[in-house]
DNA sequence: CGGTGGGACGATAGCGTCCCACCGGTGCTCTATT
């Protein structure tokens, strides 16, 4: 413990450690592969950056998405790392082979599941002296690897290869049964478990049942005109997330900003970052935005469609009171709303004719649609017909299963927070008008300080220069 | 499921009504040819 702390103060000048950090850190010098479940905002970047400076062996840390890459890679120089980098698709030809050259002159590499799959990748790998293998959003593996990004499923036969560095795992949700599989489909064994609470005592739950869909609407207006921004909307529809936004933008004059996929690149970065300054008051999302936004006042998450399962909800409504004050989670639910989630789970899992047709039709097949790749990774990696319906046949059941306790939440009328923090092993009995509206509660909102007075007033900020920051990204990427 | 868009149909000519089919999230990679 002096050990590591003297090492913080020494590498980061600080004199303690965030709840969780050192725990993590001593399983690692003890050589123990290691899970980490610590709450955003608790610092889990400085973790494998410590660890990288003692050991002074190069750290590899695979994650899902680039946006989140370019922002450490920036975080990490800012902070003095100067040697680490980001392997991507934004790489051209000519930097990639450069880096790819001198992979040991860096200390932090970060790379997705897709790229280290590439065996040319995958070789230069080999020969680097791995100190730590970090798998960051760990949970990434559990909800998206069957039947989204199969190459997280890569992981397992990648740590083997790679002579079985050290790993390090790193999530804020995962219940103990996805821990459980997480570590499983990696095939690591004595795992070391370091595991914080996921209570948010500072965000009240609740689920406001609508009538309809015009009830819906205006319950949700009403709300935005009541509640204090920023405030985060999240759909399961990007064309919902759409006229919602211009729907809000009429009735409650608020600044107000669509994001989900169809975005190009420097929208979503705009809007992003935007939202970051306080200059958009509310977005309506779908479930693209969410990881790496690292916002601390964003006073409410409203759910117009419910998410698909509660590790997700725990995920999309933790964004919310980052900074420890007062904040909201609303679910608006409408009967049979869990059939459109339903149906995006079960029309993303091919069935039993498809993959009878792939498998009869794998060399005529050319069209690139996302069930036909799905199916082609399972093909070219050995998975015959029957392994490949009996994966997603239980995956289809896995789904239904979650997303069933996901509506019994919603539906759920003794106290919210006990219900979910029961699903994540723990316990809860201190329920009061300021935990969720469930036993018969009446949320005290009033007295709370999340509605708005008259003296709110929104700061725009006018001079801020678009077409700098937007260029500077631009040349960070080419 | 709920919303929507398109086509058929009927009664009588410019349009209302009904029915059916369809849709609905998340991202990495790069296919570079003369």
């Amino acid at each position: 413990m002096d050990y590591l702390r003297q090492n913080l103060k020494k590498w980061f000048g600080f004199d303690d450690f965030r709840p969780g950090q050192s725990e993590v850190l001593a399983a690692l010098n003890q050589g123990k592969n290691t899970f980490g479940m610590l709450p955003t905002g608790t610092g889990k970047t400085l973790i494998y950056q410590l660890f990288g400076l003692m050991i002074k062996k190069p750290v590899v840390i695979i994650s899902p998405l680039i946006s989140l890459m370019q922002d450490q890679v920036d975080r990490m120089r800012y902070l003095g790392s100067k040697n680490t980098v980001a392997i991507t698709s934004n790489l051209n030809f000519i930097e990639k082979k450069r880096i790819l050259k001198n992979l040991s002159k860096y200390s932090y590499i970060y790379i997705s599941p897709e790229m280290i799959s590439q065996s040319d990748i995958l070789e230069s790998f080999k020969k680097l002296d791995i100190g730590l293998f970090v798998i960051d959003e760990a949970h990434c593996i559990v909800q998206w690897g069957t039947d989204f990004r199969p190459e997280y499923l890569n992981l397992h036969r990648i740590i083997n290869y790679l002579n079985n560095p050290k790993v390090l795992m790193l999530t804020a949700t995962a219940s103990k049964k996805v821990r459980y599989e997480i570590v499983d489909k990696l095939g690591l064994h004595n795992v070391k478990n370091i595991v914080k609470s996921t209570n948010r005592s500072n965000i009240m739950l609740s689920v406001e049942y609508c009538d309809d869909s015009n009830d819906k609407n205006n319950k949700l207006l009403s709300l935005v005109n009541k509640l204090r921004s920023p405030g985060i909307i999240y759909f399961s529809s990007k064309k919902m997330a759409n006229m919602v936004t211009i729907f809000l933008r009429k009735e409650a004059h608020l600044r107000v900003e669509a994001y989900h996929s169809d975005l190009n690149n420097e929208n979503r970065y705009r809007i992003q970052h935007q939202f970051m300054d306080n200059q958009i008051d509310v977005i309506c999302a779908t479930s693209a935005f969410g990881m790496g936004i690292d916002k601390n006042n964003i006073r409410y998450v409203i759910h117009y469609h419910m998410p698909s399962n509660i590790e997700s909800y725990v995920q999309e409504m933790g964004r919310a009171g980052r900074d420890m004050d007062e904040s909201i989670s609303i679910i608006l639910y409408q009967k049979n709303d869990e059939i459109l989630q339903y149906n995006l789970l079960m029309d993303n899992i091919p069935d039993d004719d498809m993959i009878s047709f792939y498998y009869q039709n794998y060399n005529k097949l050319d069209n690139n649609d996302e069930q036909t790749k799905l199916l082609k990774y399972y093909y070219d990696n050995g998975y015959s017909k029957d392994d490949v319906t009996n994966i997603f046949q239980a995956r289809r059941l896995e789904q239904k299963d979650s997303l069933a306790e996901m509506l019994s939440y919603v539906l759920n009328n003794h106290c919210r927070r006990k219900k979910l923090l029961t699903h994540f092993d723990e316990a809860f009995d201190d329920h009061n008008e300021y935990c969720c509206d469930g036993n018969h509660t009446k949320l005290n909102l009033q007295a709370s300080n999340l509605i708005r007075s008259n003296n709110d007033k929104i700061i725009y900020k006018d001079n801020y220069d678009w077409h700098s920051i937007i260029n500077s990204l631009f040349n960070k990427l080419h």
